[in-house]
DNA sequence: TTATATGTTCGATA
DNA sequence: TTATCGAACATATA
């Protein structure tokens, strides 16, 4: 997302506007303070801390877009919005850019800075950046379920659902154990697991279709058989509300 | 009709 | 006070 916003808005100066999520809580920011933020200005670097994005303006502040569960930017040229638009940007070259969100949880938002956002919203440091150790230190002695401590984006942010399940396959750790009762060592293999996931799917684009065959994501459905474990199927169950996929065998509590 | 889905936040409860 | 849990949000699809 941030290399596809960053190509598309590169060198683009912002001669519009337009917000399409009546209702939604899409929008944090006014129409008005959205135009004065952007209208004129363009983009310039970008930084992302875990799931959160944030472009810096040449006006000083930033936008902040987090893209939810089904949030996408399509880049587009013709008068036809692209399916579920919320928020568009015209450009100077006739180019527009388009935040497409059929949920609408995601986040279109205008911040001081990814400092400040982050302190103000307790969020942690990006996986990608987390020493193996801190990432363990985080997480020992804590009584929450080893799922639900990596969905949460404060010890480090970056995990998301079927990435937790895809780690804690690869790991052989059963989701609903509790934090305090995996030994240090193993949740630095964890946070070694995790950073490598996360750098193979960022290497597809996070295009599922594109993810590794080997990938735990693949077999990621209730009643599947993994290649590597034909006598134990995959089981589902909620952790920490969310839909979570094991296999058996491997991930005992 | 019911359950589920790439996520986060907020109020209630422990 | 702090940690944890679960519902809520909005929409489509199976």
């Amino acid at each position: 997302m941030r290399r596809y916003f960053t190509e598309a808005t590169k060198g683009q100066k912002i001669v519009d506007i337009e917000l399409h999520d009546h209702l939604g809580k899409v929008f944090k920011n006014s129409e008005q303070e959205y135009r004065e933020a952007m209208i004129g200005n363009s983009f310039g670097q970008t930084e992302r801390i875990g799931k959160y994005l944030f472009a810096e303006l040449t006006s000083g502040s930033y936008l902040h877009l987090h893209f939810g569960m089904t949030g996408n930017l399509v880049v587009f040229r013709g008068e036809e919005l692209p399916k579920y638009t919320r928020f568009v940007w015209r450009f100077e070259s006739g180019d527009k850019l388009a935040f497409t969100d059929l949920r609408k949880f995601g986040v279109i938002e205008l911040v001081e800075s990814p400092k400040a956002y982050q302190n103000a919203h307790n969020l942690g440091e990006d996986l990608l950046s987390i020493p193996p150790k801190s990432f363990a230190q985080a997480l020992a002695n804590k009584k929450v379920a080893i799922k639900t401590a990596l969905l949460e984006q404060k010890h480090f942010a970056g995990i998301g659902n079927w990435i937790a399940d895809e780690v804690l396959f690869n790991c052989g750790v059963h989701p609903k154990k509790p934090c305090q009762k995996i030994s240090l060592e193993k949740l630095e293999e964890i946070a070694q697991d995790a950073k490598s996931v996360v750098k193979a799917a960022i290497e597809a684009d996070t295009h599922y279709g594109d993810f590794p065959e080997h990938f735990f994501a693949n077999y990621r459905k209730e009643g599947i058989l993994h290649p590597a474990h034909p006598k134990s199927p995959v089981e589902r169950m909620v952790v920490g509300g969310r839909g979570t996929f094991i296999v058996p065998e491997k991930q005992r509590l």
